[in-house]
DNA sequence: AAGCTTGAAACGGTATACCATTACCTATAA
DNA sequence: TTATAGGTAATGGTATACCGTTTCAAGCTT
């Protein structure tokens, strides 16, 4: 008999459980995974472990140095800049694809916005909010989009974490802003033409990027 | 010069081998590439050789089946249109993003198609198609541009390679075709705006998805 | 003949062990 | 005090071994 995580398997036990401790920012940014010593915490052998930071840098959420040691990364402004770009031709893209899959079932969005309507922690507001996002890219029935959206989620949620620590943001305010935009969007969805839902998700990662409290110059840490 | 340094060590050498195996079609679509068979025809223990499909698959060379079996790839028609849409938006912004980079300095992309012009046979020709768009894609100074459209590469050198294998394409005009498109492009970024290149790239990859001599429904096999 | 059972071979997941390399700290010298 | 060299502990890369699970086909049943 196992542990009771034993369904995900122990290489899926290390990546969730180091990727939580990443994002909830336990692991500080350019702080030291190493192998064994995280092995030795988690009670499993290191190849788990090993896989385990394989599938995070993947994700963006730790970097090997060129004597292969994984640090948790450190995101600058830029790297924000970046990330934002993409979104940019990701979601306008994703939504127009998705518009007529949305149409005729609006109903994992609507569920998503009153679940972040209720919400009460930033942290719980923000992982809503990315899956809204998600979803959309889920309907829009091409799996190199989503891909291509799920290998920057981590890097994003990285930097929201640290952005929120930073500037403890007002969890009200996000959250009333979160749910009304994309209430927004679902009403696109069910009312306007894909093309329109194409803009409208244009101009709201646009007014994502500048409703964001961004230090200037300076990387967060 | 953009992956697998032998240097590396025998996790590399694994991963160059087998991709190279899976794009010229040795190992066929569909072929189950089992850990043990490949650690003992490499000389390398299974070790190296699970990382090395963990990075195939990251690069969509393979995918695992629910029990943990890596399958070479088997591309449809639809998973090109998939590519294609990808393609579409990460490469004109890309040729935007670059185009003042390319603009001072054009000689990388030159001695790629210098080279394109000389290529003998129709691999060499897809390579250094591909090389000239990431050529521009590293040029546009946006690194999760750049990630995105490799982890596209492999797929396109596979499917490429599939469809070339099976329509015996004829290399001269392949070669001449994309050295004449590619120069064109050149030019552009020699004496045009940003805007343009964008929207010549854009062109450029329409083209490209309408020219491929496509089998409309069945995957190729 | 078709479907079901069963058992051996193959495979993947993980633990442990070994070794070369790297990083860090201490001691020594300028 | 600063810089440098050297040594030691820690780390990562890989090989090997063990075990549960999956697969696949031969043999049995209906």
């Amino acid at each position: 008999m196992k542990t009771s995580h034993a369904s995900l398997g122990r290489s899926g036990l290390a990546s969730a459980t180091l990727r939580t401790r990443i994002v909830e920012g336990t692991l500080k940014p350019g702080a030291l995974v190493a192998e064994s010593a995280a092995a030795k915490e988690l009670g499993v052998s290191r190849v788990p472990v090993r896989e385990a930071l394989f599938e995070l840098e993947r994700d963006g959420l730790v970097e090997f140095s060129a004597s292969g040691r994984a640090y948790v990364k450190t995101l600058s402004s830029r790297d924000f800049e970046e990330l934002y770009a993409m979104r940019l031709i990701l979601e306008p893209l994703g939504a127009r694809l998705a518009a007529l899959q949305l149409r005729s079932d609006p109903s994992a969005l609507e569920r998503n916005i009153q679940a972040t309507r209720e919400a009460n922690t930033i942290k719980d507001v923000t992982r809503l909010d990315l899956d809204f996002h998600e979803l959309i890219l889920e309907a829009s029935d091409n799996s190199r989009l989503l891909k291509l959206w799920r290998s920057l989620r981590g890097e994003l949620e990285l930097w929201l974490g640290q952005l929120h620590r930073k500037h403890h943001a007002n969890q009200l305010d996000t959250r009333n802003g979160t749910a009304g935009a994309h209430e927004e969007i679902l009403r696109c969805f069910q009312n306007a033409t894909p093309e329109a839902c194409e803009q409208l998700m244009r101009q709201h990662v646009q007014g994502w990027r500048e409703w964001l409290p961004l230090s200037e110059k300076q990387p967060i840490e």
